[in-house]
DNA sequence: AGTGCGACCTGATCGC
DNA sequence: TGCGATCAGGTCGCAC
């Protein structure tokens, strides 16, 4: 599900809702979803007031005005949703943090695979996955020339090294698919192979795609929504992914599907040449 | 260093 | 209508 557009995106709308807002009572359903244990963790939450939303790639991290911060990973169908208790409870509501406003947070997660972790603030640049996440593709700190730089000692394929979060923070299969499309490179192609000019087609492409996925509020194939329940709109814009033998957009020949880095992936074999 | 697989789960869809 | 196979936005660990 949630590549960072979405994220970005489910950030946003809880942001300007549970900022401020103090932590009463947790509910957990299913252990495992939650680290430390559930012991541990339900007393690390209750009368914690929420101080700031942060994301960093794929995660979304809450800072509590105390020393912890709650790490969250939505993995493939995890969804938090801020709503009035009365709201029927989905079928795979995992995890309830009431706040203090009467409304409630709910992590629900069909396929189980998200987490939610809580711990000591100077534990964020340690925890795994998280602290060696490559730059975000937005900031200041993802530039063309290290970009290009990057791509020359790579012998991966492309499309494996987007997907790389060590690499660049936050692309998942459907943005990957999007950018490349857009910069007309194989997903195939060897990175070190890729030209000057293709690399900041391809820079620049993904720059655009993350942006535009945020501006539409993120893509909702099936499962994703905001923290407020609302789907994204971006799937309107998407020119690849999904859309095999759906004409290209450049040359009108019907869209390839393969499975390159282990994902499936689609791609026009014309427009985007091996 | 890079690749390919299974594992973790539920549910939608498709072919028979 | 039912039933099994396949696939899904992600990541991790392991064998080669």
């Amino acid at each position: 599900m949630p590549e960072l557009p979405e994220v970005e995106t489910v950030r946003r709308s809880l942001e300007e809702r549970i900022l401020d807002k103090v932590i009463a009572r947790v509910q957990i359903m299913m252990t495992k979803m939650v680290r430390p244990g559930a012991e541990e963790f339900a007393h690390g939450l209750v009368c914690e007031t929420i101080e700031k939303l942060d994301r960093r790639g794929k995660y979304l991290i809450i800072h509590l005005t105390g020393d912890k911060a709650l790490v969250v990973h939505l993995r493939m169908t995890g969804r938090l949703i801020y709503c009035h208790p009365d709201r029927p409870l989905d079928k795979h509501t995992h995890v309830i943090l009431t706040l203090d406003d009467g409304h409630q947070i709910r992590y629900v997660d069909i396929r189980q695979f998200g987490k939610l972790q809580l711990i000591p603030k100077e534990e964020l640049g340690v925890l795994s996955g998280l602290s060696t996440l490559g730059p975000e593709p937005l900031s200041d700190d993802f530039t063309k020339e290290g970009f290009k730089k990057a791509l020359r000692n790579k012998r991966t394929k492309i499309k494996a090294l987007l997907l790389d979060q060590t690499f660049i923070a936050g692309l998942g299969n459907i943005y990957v698919d999007e950018a490349l499309f857009r910069a007309k490179i194989h997903p195939e192609r060897v990175a070190s192979t890729l030209n000057p000019r293709e690399a900041v087609r391809l820079y620049t492409a993904v720059r655009d795609v993350i942006a535009e996925g945020i501006e539409n509020r993120g893509t909702t194939l099936r499962d994703y929504v905001d923290g407020t329940g609302q789907m994204g709109g971006y799937q309107h814009h998407l020119r690849a992914y999904g859309r095999e033998n759906m004409p290209c957009y450049y040359c009108g020949r019907p869209l390839e599907r393969k499975v390159v880095a282990g994902r499936s992936s689609t791609f026009c074999p014309k427009c985007q040449k091996a």
